[in-house]
DNA sequence: ATGGCAAATTTCCCACAGTT
DNA sequence: AACTGTGGGAAATTTGCCAT
């Protein structure tokens, strides 16, 4: 009955046990039952899957332009009772991925050759030179125009979504953002590159990456040259290490070990974090303190939330996610209290629920204006010191860099790439702050200016292309960066002892760890064989 | 009915952490 | 102290399909 041929559903819960951390013994019972195939099969069917995918990128990257990223991936292995050979210990790795490259112009993949080694200026010096002026230094008139208004849209769509009472009506009637640089709407494709072990966190270890990726890519120092220059995102680290090695090797006549082809990339979920961060830190106020910052520590608190550790002067750097999701709760309920001092009304939703388009319009400039602008903060500053209300101060402060935030994340998810450098640029200026912070701002100033002199086509791929997007749907852009993240969280998971090899990792012994979900597993077995007996 | 072939499955081993 | 279970991989065996 069962058929050894005619087996894609097998092969498809078979890779799902496999993803999903099941056991061997797990998939064998199932694969004798036939609901799966063999461990071995499935086993068998990754590799083959995995040699495809290589192949696929092989022939690609012969025609079509691509672009890289990597990420490094450190695995916890947990050892209850510790031995001599047998300790708690971390496998670190580095996980890639090979992306053909987008053109808006023709909407499909950008030509293998497209960008030249010559679009690249030859590096001349150990330290990087930037040709900038003043007007580098400061966001231009026309990117703080559009940002203010892309900023107020975001005031009136978070109203408009969190006072209660608003008419279905008044909500379809709002517009989509003003649009800057909008890229196309498209399906990005994506090819792992086997794992390596390979710590990228040294200048060694990143080129050593690098060489491995184009390798498996089958490109040789000719080829890559025909295939011209190539982006790769990083973090900061990642950024600078590639930077130094431009630097060190500006001499050296092979593209690979030359680093020729790279064109170094911030990858922008690692800017979406500092600027998390930013707003956060900036804002977060001290205990006790005279003043409360604009967004009161105690916000977590009263979330009942896991107390964390924030601010400028914290040992550890502000936990990521939790300051993101404090900014969405926090920001939409100081712009509801906005409209409802300024409705006019008694109730905000009786004035919501009979409320116009125009109406709507007139409230959240007033909200705006008074509430979220730098200028209403100048304007209460000129006061008498005596007549100052330092904790209003601080909430508008709050409140203006906590909607660049919220513009930052919406405009990645749209994919409107100007938007985005348009919060850069401003970020640019407000990094220059405590911490780790500058080397952000330098950042982001380089890219920018770097941006500003790049041949038109270098620019409009390498905006173009620092979002993917993944589902090819409306709103599910993201960071090339977060994409590798996701790839990594993916692995983690679905890691079990033993399967180190499949990480392309050495197998140096064997049983460290058990996935916390199979440790249940098998209690839950051990339960099942008393009640039988 | 048979052989050839490839795919799928089974068997076995490793060797020690983990459990009772 | 006795016993169990672990994933990968090689080798052995079985199964399924096709052509003759």
């Amino acid at each position: 009955m069962r058929s050894q041929k005619a087996n894609n559903f097998q092969l498809v819960i078979g890779l799902f046990l496999l993803g999903s951390g099941a056991s061997k013994r797990e998939m064998e019972v199932l694969a004798h039952a036939g609901l799966s195939i063999s461990y071995t099969s499935i086993t068998g069917h990754v590799k083959g899957l995995s040699k495809e995918g290589m192949a696929r990128v092989r022939e690609i990257v012969k025609t079509s332009m691509c672009q890289i990223v990597w990420d490094n991936l450190n695995i916890a292995f947990r050892v209850a009772a510790e031995r001599l050979k047998a300790k708690n210990h971390f496998d670190n790795g580095t996980t890639g991925t090979v992306i053909p490259v987008f053109d808006p112009e023709t909407g499909g993949h950008a030509a293998h050759g497209t960008l030249p080694f010559v679009m690249k200026p030859l590096r001349e010096r150990t330290l990087p030179v930037l040709d900038w002026t003043a007007e580098d230094t400061l966001p231009s008139p026309q990117s703080a125009a559009e940002l203010s208004s892309s900023c107020f849209w975001q005031l009136k769509r978070l109203a408009l979504s969190h006072i209660p009472g608003v008419p279905a009506e008044l909500k379809k009637q709002f517009e989509e953002c003003p649009v800057v640089d909008q890229i196309p709407l498209h399906k990005s494709e994506q090819y792992p590159v086997p794992a390596m072990k390979l710590d990228e966190s040294t200048l060694e270890g990143t080129l050593e990456v690098y060489i491995t990726i184009l390798r498996s890519m089958g490109l040789d120092d000719e080829a890559l040259e025909a295939h011209g220059l190539m982006f790769d995102d990083g973090d900061l680290l990642t950024d600078s290490l590639k930077e130094k090695i431009e630097s060190a090797r500006r001499n050296s006549t092979t593209p690979i070990a030359g680093m020729r082809a790279s064109v170094r990339r911030l990858g922008l979920f690692h800017g979406e974090m500092a600027g998390g961060r930013l707003t956060v830190n900036e804002h977060w106020g001290k205990p006790n303190s005279l003043w409360a910052g604009g967004l009161w520590w105690e916000h977590n608190k009263l979330l009942k939330r896991k107390p964390i550790t924030a601010g400028w002067s914290g040992k550890k750097a502000t936990p990521w996610k939790p300051a993101h999701e404090l900014i969405h709760i926090s920001l939409p309920a100081h712009i509801v209290d906005g409209f409802r001092i300024y409705c006019g009304q008694e109730s905000l939703e009786a004035w919501a629920k009979t409320a116009t388009m125009d109406e709507f319009d007139r409230v959240a400039r007033i909200v705006s204006d008074k509430l979220f602008s730098t200028a209403a903060v100048e304007e209460l500053r000129a006061k008498e010191a005596s007549d100052r209300d330092i904790t209003l101060e601080n909430s508008i402060l709050y409140n203006r860099d906590a909607l660049f935030y919220i513009e930052f994340i919406h405009a990645i998810k749209k994919g409107d790439i100007g938007r985005v450098l348009n919060v850069l640029s401003i970020w640019m200026v407000m990094m220059r702050t405590p911490k780790t912070m500058p080397r952000y701002a330098d950042a982001m100033f380089e890219t920018l200016v770097r941006l500003k002199h790049f041949p038109p086509k270098l620019r409009q791929l390498f905006l173009a292309n620092w979002l993917v997007n993944l589902t090819g749907r409306a709103y599910g852009f993201k960071p090339v960066d977060l994409l590798q993240e996701h790839q990594n969280s993916g692995r983690r998971s679905s890691t079990r002892q033993g399967h180190k090899q499949e990480l392309g990792m050495a197998r140096d012994d064997h049983r460290v760890h058990i996935h916390p979900a199979r440790r249940d597993a098998n209690r839950a077995d051990c339960v099942q064989d008393s009640c039988i007996r």
